[in-house]
DNA sequence: TCCCCCAACTACACCGGTTTAGTCGCGAAC
DNA sequence: GTTCGCGACTAAACCGGTGTAGTTGGGGGA
């Protein structure tokens, strides 16, 4: 009984087709000024919402994006980005009352799987892609399926999906460059899974930039874990040579090489700096805090939904966005080395 | 042309009408079985899934279920608690291909608008309320657009939600068993906001509690940033009488309290014991790592999802489930005070 | 043998929008 | 004065399922 008002009982209201409403209340020709009018009003005095469904069914809408988080979530580090990335896009789109459909998997072909059923069901308009593979089996699939998808990357070269990306190779950059200036010529990194785009990107990066300024460098591989964290920084501190300088992918795997630092008896920052790829609470909060590379991540976020809405509207289109480059936070974890 | 076959597709092939097709597919009588077996081998074969949009019309099933986050997203500490909730309940709903439709907001008045948007456009099946506050303006309105819903916290009493609960009480009586069986006589507690009622559940539990076996206790409010909690405990630590140990309400609260006092010459766990009430990556990883009670959280989220389940299937269910309190998990951060 | 009943199906309306193919009326042009 | 054109609007099909009211055929009971 009480139940929403439709169309249908707008028309009756003003005294005109359900089609008329319809044309009214999205806007297009085909009604008078002045029964647009009348109608926009009866339907806000009527409180009338459209009904999704029926607008997915008729049209092909769904009126909801789609976000995939591919790991293992008991062990998940980067709720903090991912959740600034969320409430950014959702506040871009939700203007438009488009839903962001975010779910974890465990893995890559889980999120595939995921996608078919999405595209299957009329569940998603489109995706956002985002932990860039290397050679990425995402790709092939989100064209087959024929969704209009962007990535948070790099630009996939060899297979064009518009994306909105942050130039990792500066960042490191800049990184390595703040280092050499405080004089440190030992410097290590402490990488992600060279799997991922961004790492491979940095590692890359490190080992060009350091090698052109003389500086001896090195990169570990990790899972990310805060425990492949802790393992690598103990290699490295345990050698003859230790750095006098760690870049660490990651804000918890900084955390927990500091933890081992200490443990150790390496003073922080007097023996060893420390640099965080991400900024997060959990920077800030431990002692000393981390110097680290800061973005918004929230425009980033709403940038990302820009972005995919273009895709959406015309899916043939390619623009990528280039983002700025994080800027360095300096904290108490960083200083020249002591000789 | 390639799209997705319909189940008038089916019904074309098999060689009878769209609604024996559809009584085939959901399992209900109507159709001899050898029908109903080639039918369902035909869907297979053809790699039919239903279209979400026209069941949601025609029935009245959106399938999805909403879960709304009100806080500053900026300033958000309980990311991992709330992942891990999320993934639990996907994957208890994914089988149903149920999605769980997460949004992050601002405030609870935003919070409220979103329930009503999402009525209006029948966009969810049900909803889970996380954050119970003491008086909660979400209940009224959740009754009113008679939305299926569960709430994550203690029982509503006035207002007969069914409810996944953890007793906080008990908890708190825990860690003050603990803490008093070390031979601590004066226990802080840095505490969240009043207004949410497992906050104010656990006030009262360390009043009453605490006065019971003699202990001199007192709970100080903050809103679980990181900056209230670590001036709470400056607060603490500079009076005459310190506090010998410290309950925060948070990882966070806990991980800033830890910090400010290393930074004040107090020496933890000798001079004062840490617990925290949340576990995660940041309370294994500073130095000493935390004690802390740990649930399974994603076992929660499980729990949640079937609790969901079950309103939607009957609405008028007011089954309230008890998970398992808590265990506590010790680490390096407590021991017996110095005297 | 006839009738009734029931299982097994079909036909069709329906959900709430969108969209296309008209229809109508009126002013301008010839 | 008839015709053309166009703006304003209506009727109806359509999207892909679900649910209900028939319809049919065959077996069992009287």
């Amino acid at each position: 009984m009480a139940s929403r008002p439709t169309i249908a009982d707008i028309a009756k209201r003003v005294g005109v087709s359900p089609g008329a409403v319809s044309f009214a209340l999205n806007g297009r020709p085909g009604v008078s000024e002045a029964t647009r009018a009348r109608i926009l009003e009866v339907a806000r005095e009527m409180n009338w919402r459209p009904h999704r469904a029926a607008r997915a069914l008729g049209g092909s809408q769904a009126g909801a994006v789609g976000l995939v988080l591919a790991r293992d979530p008991r062990t998940l580090g980067s709720e903090h980005f991912y959740t600034q990335i969320l409430y950014g896009m959702q506040e871009a789109l939700s203007a438009r009352s488009i839903a962001v459909q975010m779910q974890l998997v465990r893995d890559t072909s889980a999120e595939i799987a995921l996608y078919r059923d999405w595209a299957s069901e009329h569940r998603v308009d489109g995706l956002v892609l985002v932990d860039q593979q290397v050679s990425d089996p995402r790709l092939d699939v989100v064209r087959e399926l024929a969704i209009p998808a962007v990535t948070l990357g790099l630009p996939a070269v060899a297979d064009q999906l518009p994306s909105v990306w942050v130039d990792d190779h500066e960042a490191m950059t800049t990184i390595v460059d703040y280092l050499a200036a405080l004089d440190h010529r030992r410097i290590a990194h402490v990488a992600g899974p060279p799997l991922y785009q961004h790492t491979a990107r940095r590692m890359q990066a490190l080992r060009e930039h350091g090698s052109s300024r003389g500086l001896s460098s090195e990169s570990l591989p990790t899972d990310f874990s805060d425990a492949q964290g802790a393992a690598a920084t103990r290699a490295l501190l345990s050698r003859p040579a230790p750095p006098t300088a760690i870049v660490y992918d990651s804000d918890v795997m900084a955390a927990a090489g500091l933890g081992v630092a200490l443990e150790m008896g390496v003073p922080v920052p007097q023996d060893l700096s420390i640099v965080s790829f991400d900024d997060s609470v959990l920077a800030r909060i431990v002692h000393p805090a981390l110097t680290c590379l800061s973005r918004n991540t929230y425009e980033l976020g709403a940038q990302v939904a820009e972005s995919l809405l273009e895709v959406i509207a015309d899916p043939a289109s390619r623009r990528s966005v280039r983002t700025e480059t994080p800027r360095l936070v300096v904290r108490g974890s960083t200083t020249r080395p002591a000789r």
